[in-house]
DNA sequence: TGCGTTTCAGACATTCTGTCTTTAATCTAG
DNA sequence: CTAGATTAAAGACAGAATGTCTGAAACGCA
């Protein structure tokens, strides 16, 4: 009964995305931009989308000019950050220790990936001494 | 319209870490570790999930023993995996690195696991050589 | 003032999800 | 072998999520 809905949906995340490039936007730079032959109907459905997305907090929007901006609240960052934070929660207990060792031995990463890592490593180690 | 529904539910998931733990499993175990007091619906709620996870290819069903018996064709970590590698393609063009990064920045590693992190490096490039 | 744009409110069809009921099949104890 | 119990199978159901769309009201500008 308690289903938990998507943080963000798919169709909500062409939104972001779009957001996090133009800093902000106003509803027809998003239709411009993601229906370019689109007709009145993908305008009300962008906007409902950007509706959605503020009533979940992920954007605000600015009444005070005219037309109305709107800015993504939560960066790409922060949204990664939660979508792995859930996975954790779910799949592992809340520990995230079980992703990263995941991530490393899925062989998906290049030497040089593996080799920035490890530079992380040692910038983090220096900052603590 | 293309909605992409969730690889797997919580609910769902719920049954899944229970044939993890047990290797595998009846209707009737499951029912009895998930839903200790639970009546007759519970049985049928349970099982209805199963058939879910079966046509989603989360689970086998052994009809060749009475009562027949689920197991999951899925391990957690590989399921772990396909949750990162959508979270990267939602949000970083199908790259892992930046989830790495994120995982790492986000200081919510403790010292320990940092330092396994860094041995776990230490052993893929013995490997390498 | 009139017209085009924007905002707002809400309808709508689909699908998903968890739950439940019912009926048929199967097993087992006596 | 039969009755009672357990399991399998099929499907109904309500509530919510999702993407889309319609229509009317509000607004700014030529």
């Amino acid at each position: 009964m308690a289903r938990t809905p998507q943080d963000v949906t798919e169709t909500e995340l062409s939104i972001l995305n779009q957001l996090w490039d133009l800093e902000s936007a106003t509803v027809r730079q998003l239709v411009d931009i993601l229906h370019p032959d689109g007709g009145s109907s993908e305008y009300a459905t962008v906007q409902k989308l950007l509706e959605r997305l503020q009533s979940k907090k992920y954007v605000t929007r600015n009444r005070d000019v005219w037309p109305h901006v709107f800015e993504a609240t939560v960066g790409r960052d922060e949204l990664i950050g939660r979508r792995l934070q859930n996975t954790a929660d779910q799949l592992c207990n809340g520990s995230l220790q079980p992703l990263i060792t995941n991530l490393v031995r899925s062989k998906k990463l290049s030497t040089d990936e593996l080799q920035s890592l490890r530079e992380y490593l040692d910038e983090l180690d220096d900052q603590n001494t």
